[in-house]
DNA sequence: ATAGCAGTTGGAGTTAACTCCAAGTCAAGC
DNA sequence: GCTTGACTTGGAGTTAACTCCAACTGCTAT
């Protein structure tokens, strides 16, 4: 696959994907006699996790990290496995924040309209 | 309250205290004869508000229009409601994908739990 | 064989949201 | 009256994560 190709399929820029590449994001894509990157099954399956993980908030910095142990081979098994449940603890706690904040917009909102109804309040923010 | 006082209280620096009011999340705060910033109470909870949807992804930039719809009085409450309804929607929508990555990364960590009990298979990335 | 287009590179530029700095002010304590 | 320390301001600097650019290459169709 070419690099517009994978951009379209995973709506991600032609420069963001070389820009994950330069960093690391995903190891080397292989190149055509032309030195043209020609995306495989398996890097298309890497960039949908790296998206994944990015829109989820993972920094670059911690997926570099990642996919650098991973360079190394089998010994950092372990080492990539407590990295993801660190940052799947992460995740889980800016998901109760989140809910909180979510709830909190839902009573500032019924709050709204109880003043839209009365037709008179207003609001002190 | 001084502005370090609320910068402990809501672990806030000081220099994003005065960085918000600049751009239009907080009122004008008080100043006392000598020109110091006084935070009423008021002033903290709006602080308050401001770091919640903040840190749950709610840009500068909406927050500004959000104030500013409240300057101009009672007669843009319905769309202050609007404002925050959408972005609530906006946050539920991260909340399920934030969900979804969640149950993503449970089971790449299985996975990786199988592969070191196992103590010899690599996987993909 | 030439026009045109999709791709390449290294490197510069952009954006959001802070964060830091220099120069100055003011109230309080010695 | 002078030092100290917390505060003030306007404006410059930083960081992460892209995004854009110029100059170039190499197929493909006319």
């Amino acid at each position: 696959m070419t690099i517009s190709e994978i951009s379209k399929k995973c709506n991600i820029s032609p420069d963001t994907l070389r820009y994950y590449e330069k960093v690391g994001l995903l190891s080397y894509v292989n190149r055509t006699s032309g030195g043209i990157r020609n995306y495989t099954e398996q890097d298309c399956a890497q960039v949908e996790f790296v998206k994944c993980m990015r829109s989820a908030g993972l920094s670059i910095e911690v997926l570099q990290k990642y996919f650098e142990l991973f360079k190394r081979g089998k010994s950092t098994l372990k080492a990539r496995r407590d990295l993801l449940a660190k940052e799947r603890e992460n995740l889980q706690m800016r998901f109760r924040e989140l809910q909180d904040t979510i709830k909190r917009l839902d009573y500032k909102i019924s709050v709204y309209d109880k003043a839209l109804k009365s037709k008179s309040k207003e609001l002190k923010f």
